[in-house]
DNA sequence: TCTAGATTAAAATTCTTTTTCATATGAATG
DNA sequence: CATTCATATGAAAAAGAATTTTAATCTAGA
């Protein structure tokens, strides 16, 4: 069993919830291959992999796994919930392809610094943040 | 008239729309008070004031603005849009309270240094970005 | 005046997410 | 192993929420 489903597992046992099949499924679905992926992305790859779970178990899934803190909610300017790992993840941010959609994450500490002393001359208490850059990935701009 | 108003009523003639009353109020309370502001927000507004337009006109108008390149549209996390001023308004960045929405805006020329050196590594072409700051304002932080 | 384009209120749409409810099942217990 | 029952599932319906369309009526501006 490796550590997602470790977590899981604690999650599930401590609210006195059950570890079903589909359960089962969905976790290692979102574990096995994705970067960034939306509820009924993860629906339709299923079904392609013959995971057959209906669209409402999806989302109470999706749900338990953010609640115990394995997923991420992300918003990327669409009207529609985005989701990214967070176990062996460090905080990064996203530069979005426009075009195609494709998600690159990069990360750097001086970030993290600046938005100190933003905070700080803002009197603001900061919980997150997010950066994101929006444009034209190499492929793309190619074209 | 000022600077607003002539670049919505250029864009309006080189379309060949009209300039309605209804146009004009819409824009005259969007650049009269705003920072930022929803769809559904604006329309209260102005109701409050005795402007009384149909929510299919502000939507169909803040269509126009954000054409003309007067308003551009801003989603904080939330699923709706947010607008914001163009016009008179240099590029900043948010940080936004997650307890009373309240945004405060900031600005500094190191974040654009940074999105160059990022995209270069990344052999991305940059058209926006954004950097958000979700936390507590100094008054909620106090409660 | 004339008419393309605009307005309104209400209904419809669109799209994601949640709920319903009948049925099924994990797992604790006897 | 069977029973029990709280919880889970699936399919479909409903809800939610933002935005768009409809259709009747009106009007700005040539």
């Amino acid at each position: 069993m490796n550590e997602n489903e470790k977590v899981f597992m604690d999650y599930i046992q401590s609210k006195g919830l059950k570890f079903t099949p589909e359960r089962k499924a969905i976790l290692n679905h979102v574990f096995e291959s994705h970067g960034h992926f939306e509820a009924e992305e993860l629906l339709i790859d299923m079904r392609k992999n013959n995971k057959r779970v209906s669209k409402a178990t999806i989302y109470r899934t999706l749900a338990l796994l953010v609640k115990c803190g394995l997923l991420r909610e992300v918003i990327f300017g669409e009207k529609h919930a985005h989701y990214e790992h967070v176990y062996g993840h460090e905080h990064h941010e996203h530069l979005v392809c426009i075009k195609c959609g494709k998600i690159i994450e990069f990360s750097d500490e001086r970030i993290e610094k600046y938005q100190n002393e933003i905070c700080l001359e803002n009197k603001f208490k900061a919980e997150s943040h997010r950066f994101q850059i929006m444009g034209y990935c190499e492929k793309c701009e190619e074209e």
